[in-house]
DNA sequence: TGTAAAATACCTACTTATAGGTAGTAAAAT
DNA sequence: ATTTTACTACCTATAAGTAGGTATTTTACA
């Protein structure tokens, strides 16, 4: 039965970590890497030319994140296998990615032994998430029953004017970018507060920054 | 000459980065890794005991980071080098590794090749730093030559009031705070605006963060 | 001690944001 | 087919922030 085995395709936008990965994995006679990628778009090209059994992916990279390529995966070629091992425990990635059908997640701070038991695993038809995993999720669980209040109740409007005011536009500029009224735009904003819980400006930003709606302050 | 190998220690706190590394480096013939460790702390121990020509660390790190084992590393073993090989490119750290006279610094994404070539280099008494950071430390240059109007122009006061303002407090709540009237929270807002050049509240929040004026957001 | 910077305070005027209401339309869900 | 949700828009009113001015007191330091 080992006379076959598992083709890997590694995506990682970091080259040494695609190298080394490779190194750690062609050590095992069962694993066999047969392509690299720096992004998502280019293993969906590879994926055209080649027979792989499971795919590997960090999850962020430029070009075409993890959770977008698990996707494409998934739709396309349901029968390979995605492992989604990634350096950050980041809360907001983990239930993206579960939604995305990815048959595992691994941070990258696991052994190569967890790595290897995770791949057969998954190869074999099965699930592996580490053990940080489960207990991120797990206070997910706790946090949304006692929060209530998370995004998924904010507008894609909504959502965007929160970007908009986070780079600092008043409502006047947003009317006119968006080619609406002032009027609606505080109508927006009104919403965003209330729905938030926040107090004024200052609070709205904190919680943006905290849920991760705008980034790069 | 290439009989004696050059002796590597591997410091990073994610396993598979470590073994990955590991297996790439072990390829090459002159160059031998001789041990691992997690943190910093590790990595100080096994020099006592073992002869290593350079150590390759990572920057962010549980118990010990890459800065200060540099620092620990350059005072206690002079001759020793130290190549810093780090995911992230953060403005704030590139200041702090050169200060600690660390030989080279490289992001992940560099590759196989060019780690290699760093890592002659450097036992060679030379230094190594990839093309990103010296465009880093470029750009830092460039920003404090134009922006120049940083926070020691600020006030003491007006340091507390922008904390405060952060902290959702209104004037009026700053002013009831601090036992002054509104009337010169007032003026201090208007002229911690004039002093950083932002526009409005959002951009002073935004100045706030980017210089460490406030935190934990 | 004299001077400069910082902190205090008030004035006016304007702009922006918050908070309540009502209400029409289009799309999506039940 | 009806209800719900999102988006749109306007009204009123108040609160908060921005921007200019002047002026007094306190503090730091040369």
């Amino acid at each position: 039965m080992e006379y076959t085995p598992t083709k890997i395709l590694l995506v990682d936008d970091h080259e040494l970590i695609l190298t080394g990965l490779q190194a750690l994995l062609n050590q095992e006679p069962n694993l066999q890497v047969v392509a690299l990628a720096n992004n998502g778009v280019a293993a969906l090209n590879l994926l055209k030319t080649h027979a792989v059994d499971i795919v590997i992916t960090d999850v962020k990279m430029p070009e075409m994140n993890g959770i977008v390529l698990t996707q494409n995966i998934k739709q396309q070629y349901p029968a390979i296998k995605v492992l989604v091992l990634t350096l950050y425990n980041d809360r907001e990635y983990v239930t993206e990615i579960l939604n995305a059908d990815a048959d595992g997640y691994l941070l990258k701070n696991v052994g190569q032994q967890e790595l290897i038991k995770a791949i057969n695993h998954i190869v074999n038809n099965g699930t592996y998430y580490s053990q940080e995993i489960v207990s991120i999720l797990k206070t997910e669980m706790k946090e949304k029953q006692t929060q209530h209040t998370t995004l998924q109740e904010l507008s894609k409007r909504e959502l965007e004017i929160i970007n908009l005011i986070c780079q600092e536009y008043s409502s006047n500029e947003i009317a006119e970018k968006l080619f609406i009224s002032k009027a609606t735009v505080d109508v927006h904003r009104k919403n965003i507060l209330q729905k938030t819980g926040v107090k004024n400006l200052v609070g709205l930003i904190r919680f943006a920054l905290q849920n991760g709606i705008v980034q790069g302050f």
